[in-house]
RNA sequence: GCGGGUGUAGUUCAAUGGUAGAACUCCAGCCUUCCAAGCUGAUAACGUGGGUCCGAUUCCCAUCACCCGCUCCA
């Protein structure tokens, strides 16, 4: 067994058609890519996977679909538009980049967070901030980095305004809340989850998928009764690590980090990432947090709406508190194709590079391949096309038997099927098994259930 | 955005101030009855834009992209 590099990794992915370079014929835009045929199958089948777990099987949850692009005053009354924000300062004299709000910090000052860029610039020169790394204190002007896309709504000139694309899903949960309580006929506890594309202007995006603008997130905002928060938050770190472990992910690869106090935001009780051990090393995975009632109330602040919830046994009224587990798909994918991914050295001392993806996951669940094309393509059409209509399939008749397997290996594909003659006398195929190499005889008209009872999830 | 590095077929590598060679992959054909065999053939590249030069893939500049640090986060 042999450990995946980044860079052999992206090469994996751009010679199999999982993820390309975006607008690479143009030389490129930075930290865009594109899923392929298989990429996007295998991206769709993470969200399915996702969804059939938090939604479908839990049967507090409900799912939801929220628009992209919201009023601007959900930024203002989540705190986006003036805390997502880093107020950056640059030392001219030994150019590194720093935030000035974590200088004023480190210099003891405990709340540079509600300063304004005046206010830290004075309390910089005040206080004879220098730079950490050079030691002197001849700092540019701060400049702003909202991390928000920014872009214009309106039909003429005059009448645009200033939107934002989303850089979360989660405050079209907590804007929905009543509605989907209501239309639901919910009572507490229960969450809503969603999947969707989510900007963020990041400063610094890299490593292959692990972090880009433009990403997908599976978000749940879990509402729950206050005082039973933490509970809750144990529930679903435990739910969310067995998750990944349902999904093949090695555990000795993953590690639950909780937030020190120091740490945890403002309106935080609890927070624990989910990290993975990447090629680069230990990197966030998946972000559960405790967040209070600080969402909703701050909506109802803002939208001047009552955020509350009449519990029908108690008749208490009260704003829920919320446990929210936050994943990105792309991160998901990156994680999944790591951790999948094996060099075996067979008996013979040839090696075979291979996807051990979850069945659930493979683009291909199965390949159809006849052993001699002249003799058995005929037939083996025909299987493929039943196949096609119940497994993304994948046909495969050119080169040697032994070959087009290690194909279907490197792609993930976890059956191979292959036709020969007693398949044309006695309805029969030879079902090869990716991880195991074993073959099984299986007769053509039990197939369908065959497979089917293997890729469950 | 800053500092450092890199950019040649799909991939991994060569060579060259006179426009590039290979291996693997892929494709077509032959062969082949279960784990990358063999044979024949085909396609395929100097990131982009300037400059110097008679002539640039090679030298210079810019730009774009990627990698490693700083930083940040799902």
């Amino acid at each position: 067994m042999e450990k995946i590099t980044m860079e052999k990794l992206v090469n994996l992915c751009k010679t199999y058609g999982f993820i390309f370079q975006g607008s690479e014929i143009y030389g490129g835009l930075a930290n865009t890519w594109d899923f392929g045929p298989l990429g996007s199958e295998l991206k769709n089948n993470v969200k399915k996977a996702w969804l059939k777990k938090f939604v479908q099987e839990d049967p507090n949850n409900v799912g939801l679909d929220s628009a992209i692009l919201m009023n601007p005053k959900v930024w203002e009354a989540s705190g986006h538009l003036s805390t997502f924000s880093d107020p950056l300062i640059d030392c001219k004299s030994c150019k590194t980049r720093h935030r000035a709000d974590k200088l004023v910090e480190d210099s003891g000052y405990a709340d540079a967070g509600a300063m304004s860029h005046s206010d830290l610039i004075d309390y910089i020169k005040e206080h004879n901030i220098v730079c950490p790394k050079c030691g002197k204190s001849d700092f540019t002007d701060i400049r702003e980095f909202n991390l928000m896309f920014k872009t214009f709504q309106g039909v003429t000139e005059d009448s645009k305004s200033t939107i934002y694309l989303r850089p979360e899903t989660a405050q079209g949960i907590f804007t929905n809340f009543l509605n989907v309580q209501r239309s639901l006929r919910l009572k507490l506890p229960f969450g809503v989850g969603q999947v969707g594309k989510s900007f963020r202007n990041e400063i610094t995006p890299g490593n292959f998928i692990f972090r880009v603008r433009e990403f997908e997130q599976m978000e749940l905002e879990f509402f729950c009764k206050p005082g039973t928060e933490l509970d809750w938050f144990k529930h679903y770190k435990e739910y969310c690590k067995n998750f990944l472990l349902s999904l093949g992910i090695k555990e000795e690869n993953l590690r639950l980090r909780d937030h020190s106090k120091e740490e945890l935001s403002f309106y935080s009780n609890a927070t624990t990432d989910i990290e993975y051990k990447f090629p680069f090393g230990w990197g966030e995975l998946w972000g559960i947090a405790s967040r209070t009632d600080y969402d909703l109330k701050q909506h109802e602040k803002f939208s001047g709406n009552s955020m509350s919830y009449l519990d029908p046994e108690t008749n208490e009224k009260y704003i829920p508190y919320v446990i929210e587990p936050s994943l990105g798909v792309e991160r998901l994918v990156l994680t999944i194709l790591c951790d999948a991914y094996e060099v075996d050295t067979l008996e013979d001392g040839t090696t075979r590079e291979v996807l051990k993806l979850h069945p659930f996951l493979a683009p291909y669940k199965v390949a159809v391949l006849p052993l001699v094309k002249k003799l058995h393509s005929e037939k083996a059409t025909q299987i493929y096309n039943d196949l096609s209509k119940k497994f993304m399939t994948a046909y495969d008749e050119s080169g040697n038997i032994g070959k087009r397997y290690r194909r279907e290996d490197v792609i993930g594909t976890p059956f191979c099927i292959t036709v020969d003659d007693d398949t044309l006398n006695n309805q029969t195929v030879t079902v090869r098994n990716r991880d195991t190499m074993e073959q099984e005889v299986v007769k053509l008209d039990e197939l369908i259930n065959y497979i089917s009872e293997k890729i469950e999830f």
